[in-house]
DNA sequence: GACTTTCCTGGACAGTCGTCAAGACAGGGT
DNA sequence: ACCCTGTCTTGACGACTGTCCAGGAAAGTC
């Protein structure tokens, strides 16, 4: 077993680690922590229950590992938004349109986020994890809302810590709703975005 | 069996239903949704676990119970403040005194909150209850808001759902780092909403 | 070809889960 | 004395849980 060998198998490994996050993150979205056996999961991917230990340990770390690939897909969201847009409204306009899009897209995925950060407060073997993911959450607002007070000529008023926390509370609001089937939803955050933000950077 | 000694009988078999709901609530507070099972909870009561299926059809009838007698904690916290208050100032003071109160004093009542709306998110059996109690607290940051407006001669800039959701999400982001053993989260929660407050009424 | 290593299956394990029913026990009514 | 009714306990049920393991299948090495 040569090092070349070894790197591939390495890579094939973790491949094969990857596809199983992926069904298990949809189970998990799909049916809730409460819920999500890991017969489930295994019944979504084209293997069998008993392999989950062949690439996890544990279901923590089968869990922790969803939790690391679901960082990746969100933290990167309103980039573009940000690199492209020139002016101030055109920026909120972008940050609002890929905001609606997740909404009503694939609020599964946030729910999970939402679960899953709920089970940190529970589970202290998830706390770093969440805790890291949070962060770069709050670094992405951070960039927007910067971006914004910089095109728009103004300044924020607030630290990041606490943009962050007033667009999830208001992410959070309008989940619940869209989920209970509410079809204003989406742009009652629409509306509670581009009011409160202006306020909170002028 | 006369009127009056059913009346007396329902009392009781409410007052069991009580009982029973309060020591539900205590340990789902401890141990959280996905982890209490009904011999949980019967082992925190002074009964045994038969006697939950004697007072409540379900578990789904047991948990909302719960919730039901949850709301009649929460929606009044901030009443006294309100009333007491003479000035902007000393309404704030109160409202942030019992906001930290509650943040540090009962972090495990708030967790369990949040989780059982998480859960109204996949179970739709929840989310009547939820939603119920969720508007409850809203009307109550609304008289907390509309009287400090009154208080400073000022206006609500944003309406009540926006409040709410705003200080739900400072709220829940002090209670993460509350439980993740942040000594400042209590002093951080304060500071936000003294920033953020006078930003969205003035 | 045989042999070794890696990968994956399927079943078994000790628990726990929600649910239910049979019986014990108490108290009042007749 | 007896039965009746409301309470509560106890034990059991099938289904499900995470975990582990014996062994088959497949792939790679000599």
């Amino acid at each position: 077993m040569g090092p070349a060998v070894e790197g591939r198998a390495v890579d094939k490994v973790a491949q094969r680690r990857s596809e199983l996050a992926t069904a298990a993150l949809e189970t998990l979205a799909e049916l809730g922590y409460a819920r999500t056996g890991l017969r489930d999961i295994a019944a979504r991917s084209e293997y069998s229950h008993g392999v989950l230990h062949y690439y996890f340990r544990d279901k923590v770390e089968l869990i922790t590992h969803c939790v690391r690939e679901y960082k990746a897909r969100c933290a990167t969201r309103y980039d573009e938004a940000v690199a492209t847009a020139t002016t101030a409204e055109e920026l909120v306009a972008g940050f609002l349109r890929e905001q609606t899009a997740t909404l009503t897209g694939e609020p599964q995925m946030h729910r999970l986020w939402y679960d899953l950060r709920n089970q940190s407060m529970f589970e202290p073997a998830f706390r770093a994890d969440v805790a890291e993911i949070d962060l770069l959450l709050e670094r992405m607002v951070g960039r927007v809302v910067s971006r914004y007070a910089e095109l728009s000529g103004a300044r924020p008023r607030v630290p990041p810590t606490v943009f962050y926390a007033v667009l999830d509370g208001l992410f959070q609001q309008a989940l619940l709703r869209q989920l209970a089937g509410d079809p204003e939803a989406a742009s009652s955050l629409r509306e509670a975005v581009q009011e409160v933000l202006p306020r909170l950077v002028h």
